[in-house]
DNA sequence: GGAAGTGGTGTTATATTATTACATACTTTC
DNA sequence: GAAAGTATGTAATAATATAACACCACTTCC
């Protein structure tokens, strides 16, 4: 079994991946904030601070349409490409993937522009298969 | 993709379109806002109202990751698909493509999955050939 | 040992982005 | 004209994000 060294968390690092692994969905900071209020959390700070580390680490990812974060869903966040996101704006699910054909494409173009790609945001916004079939 | 008859605009729907055309990148809707205090304009849901309706008629585009808004470049704003953006996030160009192979295979993928696509967000971040190519 | 550097934390205050709520006016439709 | 729909103006507030400063723990280097 092939072993990525999980980077070491601090303690407010463990606790904000800890409640986005909880919540099995995305999260606001601020939910965040109020989740980990009894764990002595007091300022956005503390959150954004964490969650900018654990971005970088590749263990959650920032939505940019909602503004909110979710834990990466790969088991052990074993490090993968860019990721893309389709978002149920019914029922709030998000559904992580990773489209490697869109991803050589979009570099494809970046390279022909002389772009240098820094990161990539993917989200597809719309209704889950769950919530259209649905009566309500 | 749908047609959008070029729609007559308001007259707060005009001055916030032609902001965002005058500036050619893209602006906040705080800084539209700023620019259009001389045109009488006190509050930001002037702003928002009037980028609501152009976003919807497809003249303008919301960037998600910066949280601002930009004209679409395509001349008198004709029909197009899902575009999407390359960011420089040194001297703040935007350039607006569509990848019509990557919506394909993203349409594919929900198709795939049941999953109903509204919208489709895409955007690059990164460095411009210009700025790459500058020393500073 | 001690200085300097690095990274994490705590706290207050503030900046930035977006919406709610309510009131007014005008137009279209019946 | 009444009703419905759309655009507008304004004040207040909500939601998201960062700046500034202080303190502590640890390491590196002399
Ligand atoms: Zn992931
Ligand atoms: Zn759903
Ligand atoms: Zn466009
Ligand atoms: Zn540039």
């Amino acid at each position: 079994m092939i072993a990525h060294a999980q980077p070491e968390l601090t303690k407010n690092q463990a606790l904000v991946f800890g409640s986005l692994s909880d919540a099995g969905g995305p999260l606001t900071a601020y939910a965040i904030l109020d989740l980990l209020r009894e764990n002595g959390f007091r300022a956005p700070l503390q959150v954004y601070r964490a969650l900018d580390k654990l971005v970088e680490y590749g263990m959650v990812h920032r939505l940019e349409s909602l503004n909110a974060f979710v834990a990466c869903s790969h088991k052990g966040c074993a490090e993968h490409g860019t990721a893309a996101f389709a978002i149920c704006e019914i029922c709030g699910d998000v559904s992580e993937f990773t489209p490697d054909e869109v991803i050589k494409l979009l570099k494809e173009w970046t390279q022909a522009e002389g772009f240098t790609l820094a990161r990539t945001t993917i989200e597809l916004r719309g209704t889950c298969r769950d919530c259209i079939s649905q009566p309500n």
